[in-house]
DNA sequence: TTCGATATATCGATATTTGGCATAATATAT
DNA sequence: ATATATTATGCCAAATATCGATATATCGAA
């Protein structure tokens, strides 16, 4: 269970590692291997997340309460040593605030001038 | 001097407080007390950047070439305690591929739904 | 049945952050 | 003039997090 925070928002700012492991556990629930790969093809390999820093992250995401241990989709897969992950309720809030903490950080990025204006 | 990467994109993804320290200097020179002001201020509040952190990450982004010491400005300005920081060239590169990154885990998190679809 | 990719676990070394404490100069109020 | 609050930096030890390497096992395909 989590450690003494219990407001979302007494998490911010995140790493960058613990914040790609979230946006891919938004998408699907997932396993460990899965995630790495997610990372990898969302940034285009820009970002790599490698097994040492993954597990331990997961494990501390675990006792944080952001994530827990579920069991895997029905669909089709079979592969026993695979261990699914899921994001929580509460992680999935971290995850929107911590979202709308870069989208803040995009916008003032575009007023000092560090990002084309529009797009 | 910096680090055995030369490529700016090599330092990515940044830690959040490099990335707000960057942020404060992209508008101008600083000292240091005033970035942790500036960055408060700029979160109202929500982000705060301690002493301990900040003079230690400002140590290694000089090692790094990111920033310089350079003059106070002209104008007004008399204390002389204040020591003022510089945005190098290679710093405002690292910070623009940073930011665009940023831009990028944004799209994403609106994609997966982290984030109201336009705002 | 051997090979490469998949999958998790764990290690120690290194990097980074944190918060507190210390110190001192400056500004403001009394 | 003196007190005191704020500004400003520096340093430290502890906590956190990352990294790369290594180990082990399983799966699927050739």
């Amino acid at each position: 269970m989590a450690a003494a925070r219990k407001n979302p928002a007494d998490w911010l700012p995140l790493s960058p590692t613990q914040w790609y492991v979230l946006l891919a556990l938004a998408e699907s629930d997932m396993h460990g291997y899965g995630i790495m790969q997610s990372v990898k093809a969302r940034t285009e390999g820009r970002v790599r997340i490698g097994p040492g820093t993954l597990y331990s992250a997961l494990d501390r995401m675990i006792e944080y309460g952001w994530i827990e241990e579920c069991d895997p989709p029905e669909h089709g897969d079979v592969d026993a040593r695979r261990r699914y992950y899921h994001l929580t309720q509460y992680g999935t809030r971290v995850a929107e605030m911590e979202a709308q903490r870069l989208a803040n950080s995009v916008q003032d990025a575009r007023i000092v001038g560090l990002l084309g204006s529009h797009p």
